[in-house]
DNA sequence: ACAAAAGTGTTAGATTTACACCCATGA
DNA sequence: TCATGGGTGTAAATCTAACACTTTTGT
């Protein structure tokens, strides 16, 4: 029942790629970095950052190649959702990508881009996206919806100091809900995680709010692990 | 930047494969499927199972494929939890593997196991595992333990008709704490999904429990998208 | 002075936790 | 009658949700 291991030279011809969907958050939009196509059957759509992972490439490095390339950044959150191998799910053979989503400072990369048909797209406004794509930003989002309700990841989103008008807004627009300013303050600053920085925001044409830090080092002391039962 | 697609061919050398971590539930432990190994460099060890993927079959269909050919089971439930593809993971060359963990209910498969050399070990009590396969089941475990707060998905794991307290167990066993009985029992009870069959155990030496199944239709129709931040 | 967002508290309701006793059954 | 687990309730503490006014700044 079991292939023998030794088949398989022969009986594989497919190609094992990386796609990442790397989030942004600017002017309180989530958004993701996506590329203009340039096959000539997907015309006008747009394609997740992805790249043939290469024969003595681990899975993680190819993502974080892909990144690299085209953000220049380096040590960026990145988390593996999911692998999608639908047979037919390339043009042009089988291609079972592994998709990755990483989460970015947006104003760190705006000035970076390497490629003029880069650009950043609302995830409320998408345009059309080529293959299986929408689907798989579709589960990154997904992911990264819950993932950001269980863990202090979505500060990778923001600058290094923001406010808590920021914080607010980043949540509601991956989740896609509105808060309580009140209760969401309340919230925060009771988890006592939040480092108060003693400085303001400047150029507001407005009173200035604090800003702060998340203390990572703090919340990894006191994580718990079993939260309850609720669904 | 980006590999062209025509070159495929000439790159890869390398399978891709599915590892099923098939969870069980027994005498109020978590059990794991595992195998034993008939690879001479890896006597006496244990593997999960496993087999390479179809050059024209999906991932989702090569998992449950192993999945029944190893139990006989059809319908289970299963998903999808992360690729393992370090490049010197497998001796005999590249295998990028896809890890799936399946529920079980353990009762159906006890008398059909198709090999001698399978076996349920106790998640507390493994054995040495073959290649990679310990992370892979810690992986999935973890999703598990995860999962179950968050989706009724612990059912699959019981009989149709269960008790409170075999419920509870479960729940202990997974997630590797101790609840408190009566707390437990309220928070089922309240959510009000759990179907009263009127029914009671039976060859118990003690007072019978009553006998529920879950009502996931109702379950369907009253889940709540945004749970709160908790971290 | 006005516009815009910052900052701040309280209360009612819901949820969670901790905890102890009587009951039904089979051996 | 004993051992085993079934079944039940309450009070304190915590958390959540709803809700309005004053303050600071720039224009």
């Amino acid at each position: 029942m079991q292939t023998h291991l030794q088949e398989i030279k022969h009986h594989f011809k497919l190609a094992v790629s990386v796609d990442c969907v790397i989030f942004g958050f600017n002017h309180d939009e989530l958004k993701v970095l996506l590329i203009e196509s340039d096959l000539k059957e997907c015309k006008g759509k747009y394609s997740l950052l992805g790249d043939i992972v290469c024969p003595d490439e681990e899975l993680e490095d190819a993502a974080y190649r892909v990144l690299k390339a085209r953000t220049g950044l380096d040590h960026v959150f990145m988390e593996q959702v999911q692998t999608f191998g639908a047979v037919k799910r390339h043009p042009v053979g089988r291609v079972v990508t592994v998709a990755y989503y990483s989460l970015v400072n947006i104003a760190r990369i705006e000035r970076t881009l390497s490629d003029l048909r880069l650009n950043w797209y609302p995830i409320k406004a998408l345009p059309e996206l080529v293959f299986d794509h929408a689907q798989i930003l579709e589960m990154c989002h997904n992911r990264l919806k819950q993932q950001v309700q269980l863990q202090p990841i979505g500060f990778n989103l923001l600058p290094r100091k923001f406010s808590l008008r920021e914080l607010q807004h980043l949540y509601e627009a991956i989740l896609d809900v509105e808060l309580d300013r009140r209760n969401f303050r309340k919230k925060f600053l009771s988890m006592d995680l939040l480092m108060d920085l003693n400085e303001e925001e400047a150029d507001v044409p407005h009173r200035p709010a604090r800003l702060y830090k998340f203390d990572f080092d703090k919340y990894e002391q006191c994580k718990k692990p079993y939260l309850g039962i609720g669904f």
